[in-house]
DNA sequence: CAACCGTGGCC
DNA sequence: TGGCCAAGGTT
């Protein structure tokens, strides 16, 4: 162990020895400061799946503010009904959260609780683990959550306290800090009974939260601030450089014939099973070459690493158009029904 | 294991 | 404006 990771060690002896108070300094801090959340306010482990699920790399203001977790708890309020709908169904309530990879799983969670665990939701760590879309993290979200489990959780806030109650001056996102701060999070986490882990984890979550905040932290107001090793707040977690954009354009159909419009069926890895305008292929674009004014809509959007300028191509001669699995033509009045990628609903509203 | 998967908000 | 990133997981 070198001399880094003897003072972490040393450190981490501090906080989680018998009679530290750091823990029930946290707790404290979060029963008189913690905000509720409709997931904080059960302990119904399918309610609390369901949030981690809309919260990967989502932020709580979108699935809250935007009534994606409510009309989803009112259109299934257990497993049993979600795991009986169409699929179409949960991704049209999915619309607009990004990442429907998410969404099949946990469709496929309540299928599996369902089926291999007879309905009734998983109890212990490993079997919640096994359920599709659920990692490390989200397994001891809804351990530590739904069965108050001494089950450790890294979110991106845990691992911002962590890195900066310990100094811990690595990234935090490669496999090796990865460990460390997993391994901290692990010996902090109270394993005798009635140790409050759900309060815990969502304590130490908060104030990532709020006062252990990424850009401004407010360590004045911090209730573990004698506990913390950092005197550079501001520069952790360190994490390894992202990947850098790549700008790149897309062209597609904009279709209209008898108050129908076209649209396409996504079946690559990206936005799968959702609908978008028809891409605009080579041999379309050599029978009508790109001109000026059939360009009837210019937009950009962002998706993972790419910058996308949106080219929307009207088709003039709907005859020419060629039609394969994918393609068909929609009722206006339909589109409503439909789930369609953020950026290609929002080119119809501009278009309509 | 590095790359991939969406979207909207913020500065 | 554009870069950064948020209650990560899978391949």
């Amino acid at each position: 162990m070198n001399l880094r990771n003897q003072k972490i060690a040393q450190r981490h002896d501090a906080l989680a020895g018998e009679g530290s108070s750091f823990r029930a300094k946290l707790i404290r801090w979060f029963e008189q400061n913690g905000k509720s959340y409709p997931w904080r306010d059960t302990q119904d482990p399918y309610a609390i799946l369901v949030s981690e699920l809309m919260l990967q790399q989502t932020q709580v203001a979108t699935v809250l503010e935007r009534g994606y977790y409510q009309r989803w708890m009112k259109r299934f309020p257990e497993t049993k009904t979600l795991a009986a709908a169409d699929e179409s169904e949960v991704l049209k309530l999915w619309e607009g959260l990004g990442y429907y990879s998410r969404a099949r799983r946990l469709h496929q969670c309540a299928q599996n609780i369902e089926q291999q665990f007879a309905g009734s939701f998983p109890a212990d760590l490993a079997s919640i683990r096994l359920l599709p879309g659920v990692g490390p993290y989200t397994a001891g979200a809804v351990a530590s959550f739904a069965f108050d489990l001494p089950a450790a959780i890294v979110d991106g806030n845990v691992a911002r306290v962590l890195a900066r109650l310990f100094d811990y001056r690595e990234a935090v996102d490669s496999t090796a800090g990865g460990k460390m701060i997993w391994s901290l999070a692990q010996q902090l986490m109270p394993k005798r009974k009635n140790a409050r882990s759900r309060e815990y984890n969502s304590a130490l979550m908060e104030l990532g939260q709020t006062l252990c905040n990424r850009s401004e932290p407010l360590c004045g107001d911090c209730p573990v601030s004698a506990y913390c090793a950092t005197r550079d707040p501001k520069s952790l977690p360190i994490k390894k450089p992202r990947q850098k954009t790549v700008l790149m354009e897309e062209d597609v159909l904009f279709a209209k014939n008898k108050g129908r419009i076209l649209l396409e069926k996504e079946s690559g890895s990206r936005r799968t099973g959702l609908w978008k305008l028809p891409a605009l292929h080579a041999e379309e674009s050599s029978h009508s070459p790109h001109q000026k004014e059939q360009i009837v809509l210019t937009m950009k959007y962002s998706i993972t690493k790419y910058r996308v300028t949106l080219y929307v191509h009207q088709v003039k001669d709907t005859a020419n158009i060629k039609l394969d699995q994918h393609r068909k033509w929609f009722a206006i009045a339909e589109l409503d029904q439909l789930t369609l990628g953020a950026p290609y609903r929002r080119a119809l509203e501009k278009l309509l």
